[in-house]
RNA sequence: GGGGUCGUAGUUCAGUUGGUUAGAACGUCUGCCUGUCACGCAGAAGGUCGCGAGUUCGAGUCUCGUCGGCCCCGCCA
């Protein structure tokens, strides 16, 4: 079908074209056929633009156009008119005009699409994914693949400018137990070997700079097997960084000067720096969480001193348990209804919590079903500790020390909500969380593993804590919170071997196995490794962030559904019994 | 692995205590209509109530199972 080059898109047409032959191609997004006249809305990626069929200004065309419907592909050529006087449309760009159709070339038909393609549609998620090339014909889905691409230009052009080098590392590398489950790819050439894909491409990057590269930085595809969320896919994209002879602060300073120019690019608004750090120890305690979002106050306070010598057996065991008290002032929420404070008790208990103690603030006084087991004094030092008044509603939660943080964070997520405090339009809370511990106690194997992964180095003041007390000692590892989202994390490298041995020693590999697991990276670190470290971006979750969206489906062409199928082509799919023969697979 | 929630026309939804022929809006189709922009008017077609069992004289509705979407906990160095 012979079709002209257009001279316009549908976005680009105004006034001063006026009396201009032009073409067009795109697609019939609205059709509003009159009888004697016929508008319809043509569109591409660039926006619409109003086409006219009149039998007086060409009859054959105007027959021809009778037969135009929803998403038809059309080319067209005409001539620019101004509207009539009253006609004008102040809602598109292209208002003014209307283009007198002369030639109509129908490229394509469509059937009628499942949803209409246009914003603030209704049409379901799962309908959207199953037809993701009528969803992607959207301007609101085209908007946040634009700014992605956006943002991989301004990532780009950021680090090229600061002498980093970006360089392409393995899809197809050795498998490391350590982590998240990895997705495996079988050998066909060497039976019953796998290889996995990069979980992130960390030992890769580390062997940059024992290559000497110095700043290194990619844009790459990392897989995780892990269960799915809002903001967690199997395959998502990090912007990877690594950098040699620096410090924490060096990383600070090239990530916050990221951050500056993204949000100066994409919002236009200026971010003031450096970034505000809380300790992961702070933000444990404040906020119950590890990426606290500080868009508001709300903060958690430890009770401990309050109830150290308490009577009320619960906080007692607790206590003499090395656990923890916290506490919740919820302002104004003392005319919570029994019902509702059951139903937060509710949600607090399925998440894992014992029950949640309650207490209404009237008179100056307690009013909850523990009251009774408390002192006076205890209420009173209760009170002025979490500056609470009448009219107030309080909260406390006790047990073990992590776990109880957790919950307590969780409840003020969503007291938060409750309490309508997240204004999405609020300046955004940039933090460095810092001084994560470097391990972590696994209950299940009664080992320490790292928490971070086992080249992270411990704070330099640190290291004696790793024979004597490990849970003690804290990593120069560092994550960088959004609004209460992850959107980065890394730490310094360990690049010492001797710290290297005994950093394996105190998660339980031995040197053999070390060897094994990690042989590549302990075997470059012989020929003189740079002290290094690095980080890395969620670069999904920081595009939903600027694209104002709350699933990282929404800026990702092609996502799975939260149990990791793809709707549109039916993936996972079963595979010829030749295939599995091949790859020396059979399936149990 | 666990919890919550949803699944009815192409789409978004309503559907009472289990009871006649399962409704609405939008969309689609047909006819009329020369300045619409949510075009209008008149009419029509369109249903495996996710799937499978069970209870019942009778199931969209109740029970069990199962599949799928979304959210969360666990998990995600």
């Amino acid at each position: 079908m012979k079709f002209k080059a257009r001279t316009h898109t549908c976005g680009e047409l105004r006034e001063s074209d006026i009396g201009k032959n032009v073409v067009l191609n795109g697609w019939v997004a609205i059709r509003r056929d009159l009888g004697g006249v016929i508008f319809i809305e043509m569109r591409d990626r660039y926006g619409l633009t109003q086409i006219v069929f009149e039998p007086h200004y060409n009859l054959d065309t105007h027959e021809h156009g009778k037969k135009l419907r929803s998403e038809y592909v059309i080319s067209i050529e005409g001539k620019v008119r101004k509207r009539p006087e009253g006609t004008e449309n102040a809602l598109l760009t292209t208002g003014q005009i209307d283009v007198m159709v002369d030639k109509l070339i129908i490229l394509n038909s469509s059937e009628t699409p499942p949803f209409p393609i246009e914003d603030n549609i209704e049409a379901s998620e799962e309908l959207r994914l199953k037809y993701r090339y009528l969803d992607l014909r959207r301007s609101d889905m085209q908007k946040n693949l634009l700014l992605r691409h956006k943002m991989y230009l301004i990532t780009r052009k950021y680090f090229d400018a600061n002498n980093f080098i970006e360089v392409e590392t393995p899809i197809l590398l050795k498998s490391t137990p350590e982590g998240a489950r990895d997705f495996l790819v079988p050998s066909r050439l060497h039976k019953g070997k796998f290889y996995a894909l990069p979980q992130s491409p960390q030992q890769y990057k580390q062997i940059l700079m024992v290559a000497g590269m110095d700043r290194y930085f990619q844009i790459v595809k990392c897989f995780r097997d892990e269960d799915l969320r809002a903001d967690r896919q199997f395959e998502f994209t990090q912007i990877d960084v690594e950098m040699s002879f620096v410090d924490v602060e060096d990383i600070f300073k090239v990530v916050e000067g990221l951050m500056k120019v993204f949000y100066k690019e994409i919002m236009d608004y200026d971010i003031s720096l450096p970034v505000q750090r809380l300790t992961y120890d702070e933000a444990m305690e404040k906020y119950g969480n590890d990426k606290p979002d500080l868009r508001f106050g709300l903060e958690m306070i430890a009770l401990n001193d309050v109830f150290a010598n308490s009577a009320f057996k619960v906080f007692k065991d607790s206590i003499s348990n090395n656990g923890i008290v916290t506490g919740l002032l919820a302002k104004g929420c003392g005319d919570y209804t029994r019902n509702q404070l059951d139903n937060l008790t509710d949600f607090v208990k399925k998440l894992g919590a014992g029950g949640l103690i309650w207490m209404r603030v009237k008179e100056n006084n307690l009013e909850a079903p523990i009251a009774k087991f408390l002192s006076d004094d205890e209420k009173k030092n209760l009170i002025s500790k979490l500056g609470a008044q009448n009219g107030d509603l309080l909260f406390m939660l006790t047990g073990p020390k992590i776990k109880t943080l957790t919950l307590m964070g969780l409840l003020r997520l969503e007291m938060a909500k409750r309490m309508s405090l997240i204004n999405e339009n609020s300046k955004p809370a940039l933090l460095w969380v810092t001084d994560f511990p470097l391990f972590e106690w696994n209950e299940e194997t009664k080992k320490y593993s790292a928490m971070h992964h086992p080249f992270t180095s411990p704070r330099v003041e640190d290291i004696p804590l790793m024979d004597t007390d490990p849970g003690k000692v804290k990593a120069r590892a560092y994550d960088l919170v959004l609004n209460g989202n992850e959107i980065a994390g890394g730490s310094i490298r360990i690049h010492d071997s001797e710290l290297q041995s005994k950093m394996f020693k105190a998660i339980g590999i031995n040197e053999e196995e070390a060897q094994e697991k990690f042989g590549m990276l302990l075997n470059a670190f012989k020929y003189g490794a740079p002290p290094h470290g690095g980080i890395a971006f969620g670069f999904d979750r920081l595009a939903m962030l600027f694209a104002g969206r709350h699933s990282i489906r929404d800026v990702i062409a092609f996502p799975k559904t939260s149990s990791g199928m793809s709707l549109m082509d039916d993936s996972p799919s079963l595979v010829d019994e030749a295939q599995l023969t091949e790859l020396h697979l059979r399936v149990k």
